[in-house]
RNA sequence: GGAGAGGUGGCCGAGCGGCUGAAGGCAACCGCCUGCUAAGCGGUUGUAGGGGUUAUACUCUACCGAGGGUUCGAAUCCCUCCCUCUCCGCCA
């Protein structure tokens, strides 16, 4: 959520902003409702006013054992004036505080304006992506060839968009996971071990409610969603506080599944590992000081590169254009792996920095001096990565002629000394 | 899930329906005093929002787990919910 005072004060550039992200917004509606309930504030806050002094003689009277009738008769009217008008405020602000929390965070003044993903920006590449000394089976054909995953036991067991890893295609992405987490762990993000469930209040928090419910698992029952990033808790394990200014920057880095109902996307390019219900990632999430948070999300960039680089797989980095980001990010990099043989760029990491939208909404502070001021940290984060277009990616890149998959040298040591998948 | 106990300021901890933004203690800060240290003495120290000021000062409102209710008036009484702790049951 933004700052209700910039709301206020800078309409236009709101406008402008929600504009290039692409969102239609009815901020006439939000600037009216604003008015009222500022007005109606002001009135009620006479009244009590009046309540608070007149309460005190009342209590004087009382005491000097005099009559206090006529003032508790004022009393009342008082009383059912505060009771009514409060009413009326609570109504606006239901509506205003729904319509604020459903402003996106408008982009950085750096981000390319733009539409749709031909706008947004390459920023660099790091390595040869393509293959051509051999004929490349899609992951799908491969892994399965090789019995390293299983759709259809996945569909068979919870439904289409489920996987299933077996044999070395799990002990790959386990090897993954505790690959990901020590070379973080080394850049200096401190492991956390989170929920998968989390409730209504975290997912407000981070922002995914309650623009994207649909898009999420919930357990009816209990109120609990399913997080579809640990973004969601870790981020949310600072909430509400007030963090000392010398512990600035927090890292923190956690595995976690991850689940997405991705209602309404079935295309083409969703086959095999390339878009499931659940996968497993690592994550980043930093709260730094607001004057840093732009060089904290080159440094986080940074730190998902470096997984890539070690394990030598070629990326290339993407600044998405205003209209690609998402809700609650002012900025953001794509990192993105390609798959030869399926002949496509796929998207493996997020950096964003959501400066302090997500700390508004979930209060994360900082003081910067005793008795000064607090103020909202910025909060970033990154995937560190999501595994299965990594591993669609060593499936499809690591193909040797013999039929098998190479191991990522870097990944032998985590994998008992294999290096070959499915032989 | 059952039975109890409890949730008050940075922490500990009082609190009779009005004089309680909240005693007392600790901590922190500023002074004083003391040849150093410790102790002692005096003072200051919450958050958010509004008004006001160049900025202070000043001032108003809200906040004692959350939300309702009773009342002229609620931290204090009643109801609902949440959380923590102890005991029991169930269980990986």
């Amino acid at each position: 959520m933004l700052d209700t005072k910039f709301i206020r004060n800078e309409p236009e550039v709101l406008r402008e902003g929600i504009k290039n992200k692409g969102v239609d917004f009815n901020l006439d509606l939000l600037y009216q409702l604003d008015k009222d309930r500022r007005q109606l504030v002001q009135e009620s806050e006479d009244f009590k006013h009046i309540k608070n002094v007149v309460s005190k003689e009342i209590s004087q009277l009382k005491k000097d054992k005099k009559d206090a009738a006529k003032l508790i008769e004022k009393m009342k009217v008082t009383s059912g004036s505060i009771k009514k008008i409060d009413g009326e405020i609570k109504i606006i602000s239901g509506k205003l505080n729904e319509l604020e929390m459903a402003i996106p965070n408008l982009p950085h003044e750096s981000v390319p304006i733009g539409k749709d993903e031909r706008d947004n920006r390459l920023i660099r590449s790091w390595g040869d992506p393509f293959r051509n000394d051999m004929e490349l089976l899609p992951h799908w054909e491969i892994g399965e060839k090789l019995g390293l995953f299983d759709l259809e036991a996945g569909s068979a067991i919870s439904g289409s968009g489920f996987v299933v890893f077996r044999g070395d295609g799990a002990l790959l992405s386990r090897a993954l996971v505790n690959f990901m987490l020590d070379i973080h762990r080394v850049q200096g993000y401190e492991e956390v071990s989170v929920p998968y469930l989390v409730n209504r209040d975290s997912m407000i928090g981070t922002g995914q409610l309650p623009k994207m419910a649909e898009d999420m698992y919930h357990c009816e029952m209990d109120d609990l969603y399913c997080i579809p990033t640990a973004e969601v808790p870790i981020t949310n394990l600072l909430r509400e506080s007030v963090l000392p200014v010398d512990q600035l920057p927090v890292k923190m880095t956690a595995y976690s599944p991850c689940f997405r109902r991705e209602a309404g996307s079935y295309g083409k390019y969703t086959r095999g590992l390339i878009r499931v219900h659940q996968f497993d990632k690592v994550e980043m999430v930093k709260a730094t000081l607001p004057e840093v948070s732009y060089e904290e999300l080159e440094s986080l960039l940074k730190d998902a590169c470096e997984v890539l680089e070690v394990l030598d797989i070629p990326y290339r980095v993407i600044e998405l254009c205003t209209g690609e980001l998402s809700f609650a990010a002012s900025k953001c990099y794509d990192i993105e792996t390609y798959a030869p043989a399926l002949g496509k760029w796929l998207e493996v990491s997020s950096c964003s920095d959501f400066e302090d939208f997500q700390a508004r909404r979930a209060r994360i502070k900082f003081r910067k001096e005793e008795g000064g001021k607090s103020q909202f940290v910025h909060t970033l984060n990154g995937s560190g990565l999501a595994l299965p277009r990594i591993i669609a990616t060593i499936f499809e890149l690591y193909q040797t002629p013999t039929g098998k998959v190479r191991v990522p040298d870097a990944l032998v040591k985590y994998m008992g000394g294999r290096e070959y998948l499915g032989g």
